[in-house]
DNA sequence: GGGAAGATGTTCT
DNA sequence: GAACATCTTCCCT
């Protein structure tokens, strides 16, 4: 499988069709401990107009100052105590919009995600969630503002996973503002998707 | 200073 | 399907 590293302009432009372009896309990691990789199979959109459940909605905080930050880059931010959540900054610096990475499907480095995730997990239960994929992956705080498109951490467009794959639209998960709008985007199918 | 909510995961019934 | 663990962040109930 070839890769092709996304750059910055993949990353402007409409936050929503970008969540859809980025499913079917891979999620590469060179940690140290060792290499771990996933395509992505599902996503979420949050925008700067008119969407309470974005993080930016109300405005730029230390918290989120990386959403409003340049497009192509990490927005990691830690939640209930436990577990981080992975973003992708888009659209242009200063519009503060991002697309959530909600699920993977493994490719790479099977065996450290077990080891990361503890326990003795089954494969669809490794990446499929945005909580459990940044700790199958090893992201963390740390990657928060990370850039996307070089060491260690980048995202590539791969040819070789199939291209034709149907993607499904519904109402976002896990939040209780603007449940109305058809802002996540899924593989359909695909068993890692979660839910 | 304090409280409540939060883009979740796991375990139990 | 529901309860709960767990703790940071942000805006005052």
């Amino acid at each position: 499988m070839t890769y092709q590293i996304i750059d910055e302009s993949y990353c402007r432009g409409d936050t929503a069709e970008i969540a859809r372009n980025l499913l079917g896309t891979i999620l590469v990691h060179f940690s140290p401990e060792g290499l771990t990789s996933g395509i992505i199979v599902e996503t979420e959109a949050y925008l700067s107009q008119n969407d309470p459940a974005c993080h930016a909605a109300r405005g730029k905080t230390k918290r989120n100052a990386a959403m409003f930050g340049p497009p192509a880059r990490a927005y990691v931010y830690f939640i209930y105590g436990n577990h981080y959540c992975f973003n992708v900054v888009t659209n242009e610096a200063g519009k503060g919009e991002a697309v959530l990475i909600r699920a993977l499907e493994p490719v790479k480095g099977l065996h450290l995600m077990q080891e990361r995730r503890g326990k003795n997990h089954k494969k669809t239960n490794l990446t499929s969630g945005p909580g459990k994929l940044c700790q199958a992956m090893g992201i963390t705080g740390e990657h928060n503002g990370c850039p996307l498109f070089q060491d260690p951490l980048f995202i590539a467009i791969c040819k070789g996973w199939r291209q034709d794959f149907d993607i499904g639209v519904s109402g976002r998960i896990g939040i209780n503002k603007a449940q109305d709008k058809q802002l996540r985007f899924f593989v359909k199918g695909n068993p890692f998707v979660s839910r």
